[in-house]
DNA sequence: GCCAACGTTGGC
DNA sequence: GCCAACGTTGGC
C-alpha cells in the first residue's frame, strides 16, 4: 500500500464543502462491483489519464457519492454505488515494477499518478442500462452518454445523481 | 470486429 | 509549437 500521508482519513467531507458526485468506470472483467462488494473497499488505481488524475487528486473527497458504471459488459449500466473514504493520494501501482500499472516516469516525490479510496455502499436491485438512461430527458446532458466521452473518472451533478437513484429505485443509504 | 473519438508521442 | 502517426477506449 501507500506510504504516502493521505490528507485526510475517515471524516466526512471538508466543512462547508458539499458532497459531490462521480462516475466511475470500470470493465467488469477488470474489476466488478461484485468484486467490489466481496473487497468491501478498494483503491482506485490505474488511472492513467491527465483529467481523470486531476479529479482523484484535488476535486474528489472523502464522503463524496460515486456511481459504478461497467463498461465494455452486456448490459453497459450503472450497477451500484460507492462512497469515498479516503482524498487523493499517490498511486502506489504506479511505483511497482511488477504491475500493470507500472509507470517508471513517475517519480515517488514528485507523483504522477493517484488514487483515492472507495467502500462499497449498495448494489441497484437493477443495473441502470446505458439504454434506459438515454431515453431519459433529465440525463441527456450526462457526460457518460455524450459522444466520444472517454473519461473513466467523471463528475456527475447532483441533479443526474437524484435522477439515477430514482430510476434505480434505490434509497439514499447514507 | 469495427471504427470514431480522443490522448499522447515525437519529428521537425 | 505544430501536427501526423500511433495507441487506446469503449460504444455500436
Amino acid at each position: 500500500m501507500a506510504t504516502a500521508k493521505p490528507r485526510t482519513e475517515g471524516k466526512a467531507a471538508a466543512p462547508g464543502r458539499a458532497r459531490r458526485y462521480w462516475l466511475f468506470k470500470s470493465e467488469p472483467d477488470s474489476y466488478s462491483f461484485a468484486q467490489l462488494q466481496s473487497d468491501r473497499r478498494t483503491f482506485w488505481s490505474g488511472v492513467r489519464n491527465y483529467q481523470a488524475r486531476n479529479l482523484l487528486r484535488d476535486e474528489i473527497r472523502t464522503g463524496d457519492g460515486v456511481l459504478f458504471y461497467h463498461s465494455n459488459a452486456e448490459p453497459m449500466a450503472i450497477v451500484g454505488i460507492a462512497r469515498v473514504v479516503k482524498d487523493g493520494y499517490p498511486d502506489p501501482t504506479a511505483f511497482e515494477p511488477k504491475s500493470d500499472y507500472h509507470d517508471p516516469d513517475s517519480d515517488p516525490s514528485d507523483p504522477t499518478w493517484f488514487v483515492v479510496d472507495i467502500e462499497c455502499v449498495a448494489p441497484f436491485r437493477e443495473p441502470l442500462t446505458r439504454e434506459r438512461c438515454k431515453t431519459e430527458p433529465a440525463l441527456a446532458d450526462m457526460m457518460l452518454l455524450q459522444r466520444g466521452s472517454r473519461l473513466s473518472v467523471q463528475p456527475v451533478t447532483a441533479a443526474e445523481w437524484d435522477t439515477i437513484l430514482r430510476l434505480a429505485g434505490q434509497k439514499e443509504t447514507w
